[in-house]
DNA sequence: ATTTGTGCAAATCGTTTGCATCTGA
DNA sequence: TCAGATGCAAACGATTTGCACAAAT
């Protein structure tokens, strides 16, 4: 019985997700996912996941974090954000939603509630399917 | 009598607009703004418009390609498109528009005419202003 | 034992910068 | 003249990759 499924209330969650979706569940891995997911959404960049990892005591190299965040997201776990043009963001609210970016301090958040809607969803060029609809609503500090 | 200033039909308004944004009509600029503006609205990297001008026999360097392109940016003349990530696009059309990203040739097209609209624009996080609403179309090749 | 993942450092890619040299007004 | 532009090459930051070593099944 090599079974060890402890029954810490992530620990354990995070193992099958992996498992199921392929991956195995490695320390690494597992810290990853436990540091991204244990924090409610988060919108993370690589760099700083790794960060938390180290502070965290799961020493990952950077390159190990970038690979797990691909591989995160091929497996449905991870949304990639691209909004910023020169760093990746990571959501971790995979569902269908938008988000506001913060000018200036290049920070990315949810829209909360239902606040947007796409009134017309245009149709897509010939012989092309729409993936997926993204709104960025850029707003900065009022002064 | 130094003011050659022709009346090619591009050469001139150019020149003019230049002058109006305050950046001095030099020769990459003008080359580089005529490329940019007389084949209709376009979505162009830095990387694509240095090959095109080089292939127009207007050799700029890159960085000077660069430095144009934000220029051209800060005095309204560009819009930046933040899409895909790991490259940068500008866009002709400055108007308040919406596009359709390709996935896989990673190009930009505009969305034509009203076929956007955002249902309810949500409101700004307390003391933030919207500067802008981003609105992504992606779409891949319909299989 | 095999297969898959990890770490490191070097390599890449897009973009920016420093600085000496030109150019437009 | 002389501030402002340009070119080049080196610097940069984010991300990727190659390969030897380690861990999971």
């Amino acid at each position: 019985m090599t079974t060890h499924t402890a029954m810490e209330p992530n620990g354990k969650d995070v193992t099958n997700i992996l498992r199921t979706a392929g991956l195995r569940p490695t320390r690494q891995r597992v810290s990853l996912a436990e540091l991204l997911y244990s924090k409610g959404d988060r919108h993370i960049s690589a760099e700083l996941l790794h960060e938390e990892a180290v502070a965290a005591d799961v020493p990952v190299s950077l390159a190990t974090v970038y690979n797990t965040l691909h591989q995160f997201t091929e497996a449905g776990l991870l949304r990639e954000v691209a909004i910023d043009g020169n760093k990746t963001y990571f959501d971790t609210n995979v569902s269908d939603h938008h988000h506001f970016f913060i000018e200036g301090e290049n920070r990315v958040i949810d829209i909360p509630g239902e606040g947007v809607g796409i009134g017309a969803i245009p149709e897509a060029p010939e012989g092309m399917e729409i993936v997926r609809v993204d709104v960025v609503v850029r707003v900065r500090e009022k002064r």
